[in-house]
DNA sequence: TTAGTCATGTAATTGGTTACATGATTCG
DNA sequence: CGAATCATGTAACCAATTACATGACTAA
């Protein structure tokens, strides 16, 4: 996130918050630690810029931290990891509580949706905010794209998980065979 | 699990991984400690099944472990937390290294795409053995509809970071401006 | 004036992984 | 006979959250 310009810890929050947070959260218990032990390291530089006296301190990247961030975005991505209380209780739906399945199923359809519509806002504020400085502000490729990811891949969701609702209320409801199996 | 049946430490840990890993892992540094907190808590009850020499202890729910497992999957679920290092690395991208973008995409497609591989896996497997027991075995059904998810979210993803790569490629090449945008 | 936001930070705790240690049994 | 698998467990460590503490500035 220095990468692009130096920031506070604040700030970094805000983008994370704003942004991130749907692929990779992080509090303040993180980030300060962690942005003093990048210090330490020489890879990044504070300056204060405190404004009177509301203290504040900013953090670029250094030679080295611009290298070694280049370096980690080399590498090939390996973590993926993902918790999932929805899934887990429909797993699970089968020995506990058979019948709650397609009521499971609709409830993990609206947390994909309530996602979505957040996602859509932070799009459309970043779409707004993003045109006005005309073309040498080129909006974020990269981030863009990630975006577009969420808000797609949470509609998919939403549809995916109303539409098994469905199934699994028929399948509940009468006989035990399985709609759409294989 | 132990809903299901009573299960040893080893077996809970084999089913997690061979099914419910990629949205719920665990790990037996977890999984031991947290049986013995839950049958000091009176919700689990472990009884030795050792088979000679070779020492097992096969916990089952007691009767307030079940109440405590409806209690649980009543609740709406909550918790969907994602780490995911592709879409942060791509997030980046622009500001660390603008023209490894679509390579990246291309790399997160391959991840989803052998993700969706494994779990096909892991559905034709249990295809086969769910069978032979006659009607009777009633495959189960809310974990059959999250290996469908699992299986048909890869995919969906695969191919969207592929379609990604692809437009990501052609924008980085020629001009600035985004295919597909808004 | 007070609620909200800007701003930094730490302590306690949680949740979890990795690596290690041990040993029995089974199958090729 | 050796490799794989069955089986249990702990210690060290790491990553991260939550809650708390403090205080300045700003806009209604």
């Amino acid at each position: 996130m220095l990468a692009a310009r130096p920031r506070s810890g604040y700030e970094i929050k805000q983008l994370i918050d704003s942004s991130a947070r749907f692929f990779w959260a992080a509090s303040y218990g993180q980030i300060y630690p962690e942005l003093k032990k990048l210090e330490s390291a020489g890879l990044v530089a504070g300056a204060d810029s405190s404004q009177g006296a509301r203290q504040r301190t900013t953090f670029k990247l250094t030679a080295d931290g611009r290298r070694a961030a280049r370096e980690w975005i080399g590498q090939r991505p390996d973590v993926l990891e993902t918790r999932d209380e929805g899934l887990l209780k429909l797993f699970f739906a089968g020995s506990i509580d058979r019948k709650r399945a397609a009521e499971i199923a609709r409830e993990r359809a609206a947390i994909s949706r309530e996602k979505a519509i957040q996602l859509r806002a932070i799009w459309d504020a970043v779409d707004v905010a993003g045109q006005p400085e005309g073309p040498a502000a080129e909006p974020d490729i990269g981030s863009m794209t990630v975006l577009r990811y969420g808000i797609e891949a949470s509609e998919w969701t939403a549809a995916w998980f109303e539409r098994a609702a469905e199934d699994l209320e028929r399948a509940t409801a009468g006989t035990v065979s399985f709609p759409g199996g294989r």
